[in-house]
DNA sequence: GTTCATATGTTATGTTTTTAATAAAATAAT
DNA sequence: ATTATTTTATTAAAAACATAACATATGAAC
């Protein structure tokens, strides 16, 4: 087996997928699945699901398929969500309060830790989930104090790249982005964006395009 | 110029996102900017910009670079975000709630013009928007009245595909869809996903084979 | 007006990613 | 036991995409 091959970064994305729908043929109660009955669940090619998986290892068995429960948690490893993270969130606006009342984080082992913001308003205001907003000003200190994996950023985009800052200067070197900025991180800084704007404006492009409205 | 070239998904990505740079561009003052400036904001490579745009046309002005206002509304035209779009949602849980107070899809003329859910809690309830929450079976008929280009589906997964029909059915066949469900739709219709699990999937990768945590 | 510097548009090259094809392994049937 | 069937792992081919190279056009300097 080849396993020093580079990693498209497609195929992590679509692991994840994977992983998603192994979890519900765990629970509908099957047992083993074949590439091909994954790939048409995830509307991917199943060449391409075995050639994801064979990055990795060979998890499989021939003329038989992917023992589901082995699968799943081989992914897992290969993702590290094999374990529990935790997370700081800064931006205690809309968005980002329904993140945190979002239960599907805790499910899969993402933990908020400490929720910040900037506003007065909003400093010291006790929220559903147990947290009390800190000052953002503060988040070195309290990451000294905390655990901190995972940097999230709800702010509008005026202040994205300074709360960008703010995390990489508390040594938390992931971040994921919700704020509609590009922001600059140094290379030992890894970052996700999720932008909705991007979405909608593929959407529409489409809708004129195959649709023709 | 070649203009019956087949273009890119991630080249319709990147419009978006250099249209959001040139806006704050736009309110920076500045007047024109090059490939090589605006590649530097978005972090790709300076032909990527220049190829990108020549998919559909001539923008710039050789030794001088591209005029930011009208390069924007060429891009604006192309992705059909020059004009106004309706949407209708289904899911007033915390996302939903959230989306609809957001002002950034107004402000890009993407307007929430009906919210639904199946909860009889939920159903008659007037929400800051001024929207009242109707019965997500009355979605084809409400349909009929008022003109919804894209359906927002924020519905916990195992209510996405039952409300991707209901929108397919109402005849809306641009989808939005924020669950964690990998919808099946007919070929006429067109879905994008956000999809939050799979970026933090993707984060926790690289942070274990990146930083090494 | 000629020359120089700049920056686009476009063609050519290189790389990455996906899909197809096939050989190998496992099970089931005869 | 042998054969047929299924389905993976892996190699080969194809397609998609990104980068580099360069010729062309613009504006400024002398």
């Amino acid at each position: 087996m080849e396993r020093t091959e580079k990693i498209p970064k497609a195929t992590i994305t679509r692991l994840s997928l994977y992983c998603r729908r192994l979890e519900l043929l765990e629970f509908d109660g099957y047992r083993t699945v074949s590439s091909e009955r994954l790939a048409w669940l995830c509307q991917v090619n199943p060449a391409q699901v075995r050639k994801d998986l064979g990055y990795f290892g060979e998890f499989g068995i021939r003329g038989v398929g992917y023992d589901i429960i082995d699968l799943q948690r081989e992914i897992k490893k290969i993702l590290a969500v094999n374990r529990e993270w935790n997370m700081a969130i800064v931006g205690i606006g809309n968005l980002g309060g329904a993140l945190l009342r979002h239960q599907n984080f805790q499910t899969r082992g993402f933990y908020f830790v400490a929720a910040f913001d900037s506003d007065p308003e909003k400093i010291g205001q006790k929220l559903p989930s147990g947290l009390t907003v800190k000052d953002v000003k503060d988040l070195k200190e309290t990451a000294r104090e905390l655990d901190m994996d995972i940097g999230v950023i709800t702010t509008p985009y005026q202040g994205a790249q300074k709360t960008a800052n703010s995390f990489i200067d508390a040594d938390i070197n992931a971040i994921l982005n919700f704020s509609s900025a590009q922001i600059q991180v140094p290379a030992h800084c890894i970052i996700e964006n999720i932008d909705f704007t991007i979405k909608l404006d593929v959407l529409t492009y489409k809708l004129k395009n195959e649709i023709g409205l």
